[in-house]
DNA sequence: AGGATGCTTCGGTTAGGATCGAAGTATGAA
DNA sequence: TTCATACTTCGATCCTAACCGAAGCATCCT
């Protein structure tokens, strides 16, 4: 039949293992090396060069040396978004891992997806914008209000620097373990870099998983209160 | 690292040409064959039939049986939206077939994602909605309005009926011609319905695309005015 | 019953690609 | 310069899975 776009092509780059676990490995957000990558996939470095070669032809990937170091990220956050909605679709379909591992938990509970918070906590926080009237929502749709803004310069976040910028302010992002939507969009990272700046959290040395301090924990609960 | 759910599963599924083209045919949102899948797929039966399997196996088809012939569909609708969005992932990055073919104008004109109306006519017709105020929009996210419901209902369609299904009523699609939202969910199926009822449009026959008779575009045209 | 059609299962072949050892290139350090 | 580190390229191996011919079921028609 041969219509529209090679959605085989993506499918195929995805679809093998080794690839699969470095592109899940990079939703965290960090730059990694070839090397690091390769520990990731579980596979020696020269595999994981020739991988990360069709990654990049393939514009999932971009590129930076800096010295002996080549560090790799995902091409924007688009792929990052787009990696987390075939997580959310695959964990629908019951395409899960044959055992959970003891990280899963703390993944559950709170994550990062590229840039922003994901996981309960992140679920939890967009649903609690959303009642107190910071954010309106049709659908998937967010959008930032009047009171909203005000709000968000109380904790501590210029707005009004991240309106100059191109990126979209509010997106939705379906969350796979909630099978919700959290906040993604420059909003949704400038949330998560401020609670990481007051050290209410920290990232896990080797995980996507978003740790936080007893103290940071009571205030994000007292700031995003559960919602009914 | 081995974090969240399998990736690579899908990606793999997705990945196999054969697969991938059996289920881009699935897309026109009839029920097909085996036999025609495998045409479909520029394969023997055999050698689809153990496709078939795997991609049910897969949650990603549903199969009826029916006399001596099984009849495949997607599983259901958000395996179309998926697909459509794999699309749009897929023509955005650049992963184009090598020859665009005879049919490439028509499908980006108008085609049929699933059961909805895709394609520069689908988004045309959102955009107009949106426009005259039937339907409101915040992002992705799309609501009918109350003057939205009795516009409808001129044009013949029940949107008291289609509101007790526990499908949600508009959601948003991205359209990998266009890069822009189409009308999906229930209304958008039933507007689709109501113009190959009327005879406006009929579905090409070995193809995703929709033809508009001349007397049905003219009145889907002024139906639907352009939005500057 | 007998024959035709639609599909699946079995068996064997083949090809693509994932893998790694070894060698080659680039950058930095001593 | 010499050595070490980070990464890529080359070459060869090996394994999975896609593929089809042939045979086996199931259903329908006459």
């Amino acid at each position: 039949m041969k219509e529209g776009p090679d959605i085989a092509q993506i499918g195929a780059l995805i679809g093998d293992p080794a690839r699969a676990n470095m592109l899940t490995a990079l939703m965290g957000g960090k730059a990694l090396t070839a090397t690091e990558l390769a520990a990731a996939g579980g596979i020696t470095v020269q595999t994981a060069s020739t991988h990360l070669a069709k990654l990049e032809a393939g514009n999932l990937l971009a590129q930076r040396k800096q010295g002996r170091h080549r560090y790799f990220t995902l091409a924007d956050d688009s792929v990052g978004k787009f990696l987390e909605s075939i997580m959310g679709f695959a964990a629908g379909r019951g395409h899960l891992r044959h055992k959970p591992g003891p990280k899963e938990p703390a993944l559950r509970k709170a994550r990062i997806c590229y840039d922003h918070l994901a996981g309960d906590y992140g679920v939890r926080m967009l649903d609690s914008l959303i009642a107190r009237g910071a954010i309106d929502s049709i659908g998937d749709g967010l959008a930032l209000t009047e009171s909203g803004e005000t709000a968000l310069k109380d904790i501590g976040i210029d707005v009004h620097a991240l309106k100059s910028s191109r990126r979209p302010l509010c997106r939705s992002c379906l969350d796979w373990s909630e099978r919700r939507a959290h906040l993604a969009g420059s909003l949704g990272k400038a949330l998560l870099s401020n609670f990481l700046e007051k050290g209410w959290a920290r990232r896990a040395a080797e995980s996507r998983s978003v740790v936080f301090s007893p103290e940071g924990e009571r205030q994000f609960l007292a700031l995003f209160p559960a919602t009914k």
